[in-house]
RNA sequence: GCGACGAUCGUCCAGCCUGGUCUAGGACAUCAGCCCUCCAAGCUGGUAACGCGGGUUCAAAUCCCGCUCGUCGCACCA
């Protein structure tokens, strides 16, 4: 590689960083206060560009399947998130070494020395047994330990009783998943469904370097399919099957293969590298969509979450990387089989029921077998407590499976306990739904679309920006300022505004500095009147791509303009 | 959290070691105007900064301490 082109792939990210402070893409949050890592302004144009990412979100992933879109909020109560597996996922006890101030996990030190550890210790118990078993710091020796639990979600309260926890959502999905009953209601029960919604999440980090990439407050984008476990079909995946995904797959990871390798969906499907269906259609239109954002098919790739690096809910996860120069590959999007650990755990908590069901083609005779208490003997047995064995008893509700072994503290006895066997006619099957889940980072998706559009000629900076992307579509300049010519400009300029097309007006300074002015925004058209507009009313429309000029009429700027709004 | 290094106009950099000459300089960007010109390059002028707090001193951008933030390394990263 040329030196000189080697010294740009190195400075592409600081360019683009810098570029989008100087412009006002996006910029690190309360510098007047000294700075707050981890916290992102978004200016207007980076507002816009946001937006335009989500739209087209929405076209690849919401509306060509007709799912439905949510706004749950952010503030969630401490039991939700108890159910979802996150307090005690995101709540890790670290142990700070006395001695040289370092900290680990304290579950790790445990682990390495041999003991087992239980999912419920609490802190003083970990304290006691890191003191116990005189565990030493791997670094300095010592033996004396600081334990406290660190939690990655920001805690608050709601109300004004402090013991009325809630946490800022750690990811937008849980909202869906506790809304799933009336939400799957509202659409008549449609099955599969898949429920989108972009909002924010928060992740207290413990170190958020690198910019914009890990951030404590980050926008997601987010899409729960909901499917039936028995019937997994995807309609859709005949048109991705011959896509061809780089995948790097668990199996060859634990190989010790480092590097992805192109397979067709048809055939990731066939060898079981993606499990199941809709996943892997997903993982398809996540490539399409980071494709439609400008960013090669080459510089993509699927790695698969081991056993033991997935996030506690995930059967299978594939994480969509970007290759992002300097940078190395960046996590942009999370795709999660997460079966239907989530409905399963609200379920648990709460009694409700998360469930769907799908009429059967013809109804089934099924033999099941059903336990029941004779009271009269259960009477004879336990004189006094019976009324607190049938109080319990009478809130199970599923009697078909073996009888739980105690009830209200009696062990079960075979000598109250009727087993029936007993033949029911089905007509539905009802089922807790699996859930697939393709998930983005709306920030570092933004910063991937800006690091492949930006480019440099003549030492100007240029976005090539996919015109549905472009924060401004337009231009408008007068070629020197003429009354005449200004006034004109103007009207074109209120013209276009006026279709809807976001687009700037600027006199100010030689026209080149302007066209290099709108380049660098990614702004794909200028217009120009010159002094031949005043004589013929035809304009010069100028692509930010080629520098290549047109002469049209200014009456068909508009139409010029719309006509690239699918590209 | 630890360690190393760092923090000056919008951006990049100079000044710091050796305190005063700093009313803090330059370049680019930006703004007003001139020029009236199709790719940031001319001319005139303007806006604009010593991260925060304390100390030393007659005097602090400069020396010292604390804090905050950043970069990198360690650790952490459902």
């Amino acid at each position: 590689m040329h030196t000189l082109e080697l010294f740009w792939m190195q400075n592409r990210v600081n360019d683009v960083l810098d570029l989008a402070k100087r412009r006002g893409f996006f910029w690190a949050a309360y510098e007047t206060y000294g700075g707050s890592a981890g916290l992102y302004v978004l200016g207007d144009l980076g507002v816009k560009l946001m937006n335009n990412v989500e739209e087209l979100w929405r076209d690849t992933f919401v509306r060509p399947h007709d799912f439905v879109e949510v706004d749950t909020p952010s503030l969630m109560p401490m039991p939700l998130l108890e159910a979802s597996g996150h307090v005690a996922n995101f709540k890790d006890p670290m142990a700070e070494c006395l001695n040289c101030h370092r900290k680990y996990r304290a579950d790790h030190l445990l682990s390495d020395a041999g003991k087992k550890i239980q999912e419920s210790l609490s802190i003083e118990q970990i304290k006691k047994e890191l003191t116990d078993l005189a565990i030493r710091c791997p670094e300095c020796g010592s033996t004396s330990w600081e334990v406290k639990p660190f939690l990655t979600m920001f805690e608050t309260r709601i109300g004004p009783y402090a013991d009325n926890i809630a946490y800022l959502r750690p990811e937008t999905a849980q909202g869906i998943f506790v809304e799933f009953n009336r939400l799957f209601q509202i659409e008549r029960s449609r099955i599969p469904i898949g429920i989108a919604q972009i909002g924010r999440g928060f992740r207290n980090e413990i170190s958020p370097r690198q910019g914009i990439i890990r951030l404590r407050e980050f926008h997601m984008l987010e899409l729960e399919l909901f499917m039936d476990p028995n019937d997994t079909k995807c309609k859709y995946i005949d048109e991705v099957l011959k896509e061809e995904l780089y995948i790097l797959d668990e199996r060859r990871i634990l190989q010790g293969e480092m590097d992805a390798v192109a397979i067709s969906i048809m055939d990731a499907l066939a060898s079981s590298i993606i499990k199941t269906e809709w996943l892997a259609y997903f993982m398809a239109l996540s490539q399409r969509f980071l494709q439609s954002l400008g960013v090669p098919r080459e510089k993509q790739r699927f790695v698969e979450k081991i056993t033991g690096e997935r996030a506690h809910y995930s059967a299978q996860t594939f994480d969509h990387e970007v290759f992002m120069y300097e940078l190395g590959w960046i996590e942009v999007a999370g795709h999660a089989y997460r079966t239907d650990y989530d409905l399963t755990s609200h379920m648990k908590k709460t009694g409700a029921e998360y469930t769907a069901s799908v009429q059967l083609d013809e109804p089934q005779k099924v033999k099941r077998r059903v336990w029941s208490i004779d009271v009269q003997k259960l009477k004879e047995r336990e004189p006094v407590r019976w009324k607190e064995v049938m109080k319990e008893y009478s809130n199970i509700k599923d009697r078909t499976n073996t009888p739980p072994q105690s009830i209200a503290g009696i062990a079960v006895d075979p000598s109250f306990i009727i087993i029936k066997e007993e033949e029911v006619m089905l007509q539905s099957r009802k089922f807790i739904p699996h859930v697939v889940e393709p998930s983005f980072g709306g920030e570092r998706v933004m910063l991937a679309c800006l690091l492949y559009a930006y480019d440099i000629r003549d030492k100007r900076n240029v976005m090539h920006l996919p015109y549905r992307l472009a924060p401004i579509k337009a231009g408008v300049f007068p070629l020197v300022n003429k009354l005449e010519m200004e006034k004109t400009a103007q009207q074109i300029y209120s013209k276009i505004k006026k279709a809807g097309i976001p687009c700037i007006y600027d006199d100010s300074g030689s026209i080149g500095r302007r066209y290099a002015r709108v380049d660098e925004i990614g702004t794909p058209f200028a217009v120009t009147v010159d002094d031949r507009t005043l004589q013929d009313s035809t304009v010069t429309i100028r692509e930010r791509d080629t520098w290549k000029q047109r002469r049209v009429n200014q009456e068909s700027v508009v139409d010029e303009l719309l006509r690239n709004s699918n590209s």
